[in-house]
RNA sequence: GGUCCCAUCGUCUAUCGGUUAGGACAUCAGGUUUUCAUCCUGAAAAGAGGGGUUCGACUCCCCUUGGGACUACCA
């Protein structure tokens, strides 16, 4: 690695075509947040035909979590993000790929210490052996006073020998960045536009820290730039520590990407970023409840992004982002998450789908498998009935998670209700009696190829209905459903079957005698 | 506290100096309907405030206010 020049601007855009990336930190799930952010990226990559690349931020020893690189960089592909450079899921195994690599900070230690070498060879950066203690004490005063906490620059100004006997006595010590205060940093934000800040706001940064791992505004630039990354779009909370990246890309003397800061995703408060607590923070979350993997990625990149030119276009699908996705497009104001709206999202994109394609979802979910389902007879378990459910609950299902819910009656045997409600508004049990043998009598005469008409059972019990329908049809519907509320006694019979509908309307009168 | 960022209906947003400020979700009211849901129609709902610039500002500039991010050997 000795032949490495901090003039080298070689991989930046050789191809014309930009390389973007992501670069999460490994410590645990994968917030809504992140994939936006990812998605964007991607997004970007594809609409330019540039690449994006997945590195993975590692350089915190103290908050590693077993698992979560392996599970971050599933979840990103399943939502169908996945990467075309760097940790990606191939097949069904994580690899690593591409010629840039290692990709996971925790692999480019020797790397990173190198070029912290190089800057403190050339006096841009200082080894520093303050106490934790002596830090943290120099703080709580400098905030006492009203001012900005900062680091004093005490190590900055130790004598050559001194420094050079802590260094041989191996005095634990941290590498920090030398800052030169009073000058403007100026640089045009990819969504905000100018933005200025004076290198008197920005703090000795700790690039190599004492336990030899970089931190990250070290590995960031060193990796971008290592890894040709033209454009950089990333959340809002790096904004205020961009400066210090580019102070490190002229100290390196490396030429600075495009960059760009999103927004952040507020939670229904309007205030703070989402978190767990406002009703889930993590895609596999969302996931769980029954929400579609293109839902949510419609619906995110929605969060702080339009196509503009005053199109009301709401249902993209990924493939339609990729081509019409445009950086311009991007918001500056947090967006707020309204879980309204990603209901009816999901709702809409359910009614929309192939009922087998709905059915294979459901159950790949595992939401058939729930206690109401298990524990039904078992030729209502059926894949033939659970499809006829599915037909009859497509319109109204919000989310997949909630299949059978509303509507248990298709899963019982036996319904206990009330035999109060079997009767229309004021109508006798006399009455009632007589709409539910009218009924018997009717479905009884079905043949079982009338069975799988739905229209067809509709149109017959409709005209014996007449102009009295729901003297006829309420007490058919509640001895079907033991509901008061339902779906039309129509769709009720047609998945229920002939023998499963005379029971109950059976049991029904039963209960009038 | 300091620095930076942000600001159109309750929410997501369109508008890129001239519009009755448009759409969507949510809400409300009708219609369809045996119930629920769907669906259809309609209503209510916004440029934070104050200064400029301009013939003309939601749009450009400044201030105020409000909100957010950052302020670690975390990212």
């Amino acid at each position: 690695m000795s032949d490495i020049k901090s003039t080298d601007t070689t991989n930046l855009n050789q191809s014309g075509k930009p390389r973007v990336r992501f670069a999460p930190s490994p410590t645990g799930y994968l917030h809504v947040g992140s994939l936006r952010t990812a998605l964007y990226n991607y997004l970007f990559a594809k609409k330019h035909g540039g690449t994006y690349v997945l590195r993975i931020e590692d350089t915190d020893q103290s908050r590693l979590v077993e698992d979560a690189m392996e599970r971050l960089v599933r979840s990103l592909a399943h939502m169908g993000v996945n990467a075309d450079e760097g940790v990606l899921l191939d097949g069904e195994l994580v690899v690593e790929k591409g010629e840039y690599g290692p990709y996971q900070q925790s692999h480019r230690l020797s790397i990173y210490r190198q070029y912290v070498d190089e800057l403190v060879a050339q006096g841009k950066a200082y080894p520093c052996f303050c106490t934790a203690e002596r830090l943290d004490t120099m703080r709580k005063e400098m905030t006492a006073n009203k001012q900005a906490p900062k680091y004093d620059k005490h190590c900055a100004n130790l004598a050559e020998e001194d420094v050079k006997a802590l260094l041989d006595a191996e005095a634990p010590h941290v590498i920090r960045f030398n800052v030169t205060p009073g000058e403007d940093i100026v640089f045009t934000d990819l969504v905000r536009g100018e933005v200025k800040i004076n290198t008197k706001e920005v703090d000795d940064q700790v690039l190599l820290k004492s336990d030899g791992f970089p931190t990250y505004h070290l590995a960031v630039v060193v990796d971008d730039h290592l890894m040709g990354i033209t454009h950089i779009l990333r959340s809002e909370e790096w904004l205020p520590s961009t400066p210090k990246h580019i102070l490190l890309y002229k100290a390196f003397g490396w030429k600075m990407p495009e960059i760009g800061h999103v927004s952040v995703i507020l939670g229904p408060d309007g205030k703070k970023k989402l978190s767990k607590r406002d009703g889930g923070a993590s895609v596999d979350e969302f996931l769980e409840k029954g929400y579609l993997e293109e839902v949510l990625i419609n619906f995110l990149v929605l969060l702080g992004w339009n196509p503009g030119g005053g199109s009301t276009q709401e249902i993209f699908s990924l493939s339609e982002l990729e081509s019409i996705f445009d950086l311009k497009g991007l918001h500056k104001a947090g967006a707020v998450f309204d879980h309204k709206k990603l209901d009816w999202m999901n709702s809409a994109y359910i009614k929309a789908m192939p009922l087998d394609e709905l059915y294979n979802r459901i159950e790949k979910g595992g939401w058939f498998a729930k206690d109401l389902v298990q524990f039904a007879p078992t030729d209502m378990q059926t894949k033939e009935y659970l499809l006829k459910v599915l037909a009859v609950e497509q319109e109204r299902l919000v989310r997949l998670d909630m299949f059978g819910e509303e509507n248990p009656f298709f899963f019982q045997l036996e319904l206990s209700y009330d035999k109060g409600i079997l009767a229309w508004k004021q109508n006798t049990e006399e009455m009632t009696r007589e709409a539910l043998e009218k009924a018997f009598a009717i479905i009884e005469k079905f043949t079982d190829a009338e069975w799988v008409d739905k229209a067809y059972i509709e149109s017959v019990l409709l005209e014996a209905a007449g102009d009295k329908k729901g003297d006829f049809l309420w007490p058919l519907r509640v001895a079907l459903t033991g509901a008061e509320r339902s779906p039309s006694p129509f769709e009720v019979l047609y998945v229920l079957g002939k023998d499963h509908s005379l029971e109950r309307i059976v049991r029904a009168l039963a209960m009038l005698r």
